[in-house]
DNA sequence: CTGAAAGCGCTTACAG
DNA sequence: CTGAAAGCGCTTACAG
């Protein structure tokens, strides 16, 4: 049985093992310039003799800004944003950056008591977020006030001057949309929830403006979030005026419909079209594969951890107007729930 | 444009607030105990006042032990590794526990570098892992040697002594092969890759056993990875002694399976008849409803955290011949990949 | 119940 | 090119 705890060795033993003093290792340890090849090969042989590691605690206690980035998600369960942030920590750790992950479920007060602690421990060096909280502008501003950058993903705090990785939203529904139309659809509705997201509210502006291009009227449906999707969505079914086709605001509402239609036995698309925004890894075998606009959920997850590095390294905090604004583009996907047959697909998919 | 850093209020700055020794706000601070009431309001109020926070790295580096667990998944953009790391991490927080997440690929090497990032950050009080090579024991045993508990998930490391969350996938296994007998298959081939892992092995376990029992002939079709299960399944579909259903040994073997069988027109259950081991939340919605063997998957995260945080508590690294071992129950969700008609649900499922 | 002081392991002016 | 020493913000014996 080996003993409960074995004592790092330090700095200290280190030079005692090269024979130099402290402060030589830790030259040889950052840059390692100003040092004679003598001296530095003997440091690291001791060092790797020794398997000598430096302590983060004493270094960051010591002012160096610790390699560590928050990454703030909603709801890891979600497959956008889990492989945003698969990809997100990928990034980092092949720069040398560790993870801090908080997951902060629909709870509303999660996001604060994860804020709250990334901030007490003064753990990370840059923050990344999918805000599900508009309010809490006040906690990132308090952050970047104390120099650490903050970028934001898939949406945007009001008022919060940061990095901004976004997704065309509004051309992406306008495409969907359009696409319906196309298909000689009128009567198109709109469900979702989350109307007080941008990226949401993108999307139902690339709404209104198909159908206003069009000239038909735009019928909104927004749930209060998403398990009250179904019952808004099977009421409108039942009034008058029955939709032909449905247009989902997000990966949630669709997977909603989606029950529903088949549970009211409503077969898609011949009775009831239904595009959505975000796509499935599953969507092709689907009962009726699923038309939808594809996000490049990796690549945001990349180009937030390389903004934040970038803002990092440039010492700004996203807040004195030159926040960075990154607009990733989407794609239509073509199978069958719009009600094409032979599923063209849109550009080079495989 | 506030200033670029702003200093943290430290203890000093509390205690002279407060008119008191650092060492008093240190007391009130951590026990709170032999300290005079007035005294502790007092400080209190200077803390809020000040909006003071410990320094972490302080702490630390003084020998406290950091209260983060390492999670290290390979793969966090699959939803079954998602889930369980989303429960995982909530559990974590809830206990005051921050998360420091490892996505290592399944990129040979990058395990060994999350595990060494780990280590020589001291970063974390205790490891959970979901192993994905099998020969990190060495690291492993150096983390707990360094008093640092390890709790592996889904699969256990050979000659490593740590805590272990399992789920039953023998019986499961034997569930879903049980289940394909019963509807009069005889050729049952059973398909996946990563056989190295005994939660893998453990299931075709189950396998052979429903297939003994049943004086049938096993059939195994192991794959180098998931990419080259089509592959090989197209071929043994082209030979002769064509197999009337296929056990699938996860959810990417199933996909994979699913997709396959849809490019070559076969149907599903008709010709062929597929049980998954790993649900999907889509399952329902597929073109063939897929039966599958359901796993707890959040619940093997709250599991997971659970065992280690207590092992943290009990200052037991897992070593000492205790690791506990928690063994969690799967479930049968018949739909209609297996052949039945209409979905008969197991037990209570909604 | 309260405090003065040492020390955790680093880095960094400051000298030489 | 190399080193002695201070100090980052805490906690902890040790006194009183």
């Amino acid at each position: 049985m080996p003993r409960k705890k074995e004592k790092d060795p330090t700095i200290a033993d280190v030079a005692r093992a090269a024979g130099v003093a402290g402060m030589t290792v830790s030259r040889v340890l950052n840059g390692g310039k100003y040092v004679s090849a003598d001296v530095d090969k003997r440091v690291r042989s001791a060092i790797v003799r020794l398997g000598y590691h430096p302590n983060e605690a004493a270094r960051v206690l010591r002012g160096q800004a610790p390699r560590t980035i928050g990454l703030i998600v909603p709801n890891l369960a979600d497959p956008f944003f889990s492989v945003c942030a698969h990809a997100a920590q990928q990034m980092a750790m092949q720069q040398g950056y560790a993870t801090l992950l908080l997951a902060c479920e629909a709870d509303l007060n999660e996001e604060d008591r994860a804020l709250a602690l990334l901030r007490s421990r003064n753990a990370a060096t840059g923050v990344l977020i999918f805000p599900s909280r508009l309010d809490s502008a006040q906690q990132l501003k308090d952050m970047q006030a104390r120099g650490v950058p903050v970028v934001t993903l898939d949406r945007t705090i009001p008022g919060l001057d940061a990095g901004e990785v976004m997704v065309e939203n509004a051309e992406g529904a306008l495409k969907a949309v359009n696409h319906l139309i196309m298909h000689g659809h009128k009567r198109i509705v709109c469900v979702g929830y989350d109307s007080q997201f941008n990226s949401i509210s993108q999307r139902m502006d690339g709404y209104r403006r198909a159908m206003a291009d069009a000239g038909l009227k735009p019928q909104m449906l927004i749930a209060e979030n998403g398990a009250e999707v179904p019952k808004i969505v099977l009421k409108r079914l039942r009034a008058g005026d029955v939709p032909t086709a449905l247009f989902s605001l997000n990966n949630v509402t669709t997977t909603q419909v989606l029950h529903l239609l088949q549970r009211e036995n409503l077969r898609v698309p011949d009775q009831i079209a239904v595009v959505g925004f975000d796509d499935f890894d599953l969507g092709e075998l689907l009962a009726v594969p699923l038309t939808a606009v594809r996000q490049p959920a990796a690549e945001l997850g990349r180009s937030g951890t390389r903004l934040l590095l970038e803002m990092i390294r440039m010492g700004s905090t996203g807040m004195e107007g030159t926040g960075a604004r990154i607009v990733l583009p989407t794609e239509l996907i073509v199978r069958r729930s719009c009600g094409c047959v032979a599923p063209p697909r849109i550009a080079g998919t495989k």
